[in-house]
Order: structure tokens, then sequence, then C-alpha cells
DNA sequence: GACAGCGTGTACTAGTTAGTATACAGTACA
DNA sequence: TGTACTGTATACTAACTAGTACACGCTGTC
């Protein structure tokens, strides 16, 4: 479950050889919370943060807010809105697809983009 | 956000014309749950219940447990650990889907379904 | 040698979740 | 008229979430 922390932390420090100013003060001050609880939560000492920090922490690393989320044992609640609007529909689909391939569902994702189908 | 009990009142007390042990305390007794807290369930005096505590009255009631979940404002955890598993694949997905019409969803569904694409 | 910035240890907390336990008043019916 | 069942009011709670606040010791540098 330090998963999540260890990417945070990595991540973090590439960017930093960078700009100096991805430091965890410097992180944490612009997302609003303190240093020692970024800390703690790079260490896994404690849980990962709410849906909001995450999404703000993946906006700051340039990483993807799903995969982070995930990284966190989350799902973006935009998410699981349009699940809850049409459940039937949405959970018949999702158990057909989770025992997929990756190639198999990326194509469905690209012929459904594409809107040739 | 009373939708939720009101639904289970109502549903239950539709099985409850056939058979008796449809009462608060007879589901109660079978989900192991205090008959006080369905009470105060059904009369949305209190948030909706656990994950668990929802599929067993899914199940007691004979309603999808996706819909009923979704009347509480959840999504089954199956369904979230799916996504989670692949989130850049599935985040696609629902997101292009979300604001498509019944029809559009439900054909894409029958067509992973029937193998044909 | 003081000042700024660094990561982290310690102590604490308000709010939420998901209930339990017990008691009480009303109804059916034998 | 007592027994059994009904729904509900009241009071309480352990565990969890998502953090804050502050202090400490270390390093660089002006």
């Amino acid at each position: 479950m330090t998963q999540f922390g260890e990417y945070v932390r990595s991540r973090r420090e590439e960017l930093r050889r960078a700009d100096t100013t991805f430091s965890v003060r410097g992180v944490a001050r612009r997302l609003g919370i303190q240093p020692s609880y970024l800390s703690k939560v790079e260490r896994g000492e404690v849980a990962p943060p709410s849906e909001g920090t995450i999404v703000g922490l993946a906006r700051e690393l340039d990483v993807d807010a799903d995969v982070l989320l995930a990284l966190a044992g989350k799902v973006s609640s935009d998410l699981q809105e349009a699940i809850r609007r049409r459940p039937e529909l949405f959970g018949e689909l999702i158990r057909q697809l989770k025992d997929m391939p990756d190639h198999a569902v990326l194509r469905l994702v690209r012929e459904v983009r594409d809107g040739d189908w």
C-alpha cells in the first residue's frame, strides 16, 4: 500500500532535478497542506489523502489523475457518478470488460472515440 | 436522499403482502442488523448502510444490487476495482460514454456481449 | 554565525461511518 | 388478559478520515 507514496516521492524528486521548488515544502504549500503531512503521505506513514488533494497532486506532478487515484485505491467521483446514473448499463459493460485483455478494451475505446461503430 | 429508504420500504411492504416474514424485524434478523437500525434507514433518518448490508438487502428484496447501491450513492467495489486496475482505459471509456444516450450504450453492451465486434 | 530552507517527529482533532443495545407504546389473537 | 409481535425513540460508540500545529535537528550560504 506504500505504492502511492513511493510513486509521489519519486516523481516529485524527478521534477525537482529541474526545478528546486519541488521540495516537500514547496509542493505542500502550493497544495495548501502541511509539509509534515505530505512527508508522511510520501513515506506511507498515513493513508493516501482525499480525492481533491490527490487531483491537485496529479496536476502538480503532471501525471494522470485517474492513475494516481488508482494507486491510492480510489476511483474518480465523476466516473462513479456516471455509473450511478445508469447502474445496470455500466455495471454490465464493466463486468463484461474486466477480464478482457487490454488490447480488446483499447480497440473498443478507439471505436467509440472514432464513432465508427 | 431519502430515495433509498423509500424504495426499500415500499419494496419490503410489497413482498410482505405475500410473506409476513418481511417485517422490519424479520428482514433485519435475516440481515444480521438491529430492527431499529433498519427502521431508521427506511425512514431516511440515517445514511444508507454499508455496501455489504446493501448487497444483502438487495438479495433479500430480490432487486439489482447495482441499482440499490446507486440509490445509496455508492458503486460496487468490484466495479471500482476493475477501474483501478486499468484506470486510463476505463477512465477514457466511461467519460466517452457518460453523455451518450442509453440506446447507444446499450448497443455497445450488446455488441460486446455477442462478441461480434 | 545567523538566517533561510530542508525533511520529519510528536501530539492532537472535528467530523463521519456504520452501526449496537435497550426500552417503549401499539396491535392481534387465543 | 396475557403473550407475541409490530415499528420506533433514545442513547451511545469504536474505528476511521483527513488532516492541523508546532517543534526539532540538519544543511547551505551570505
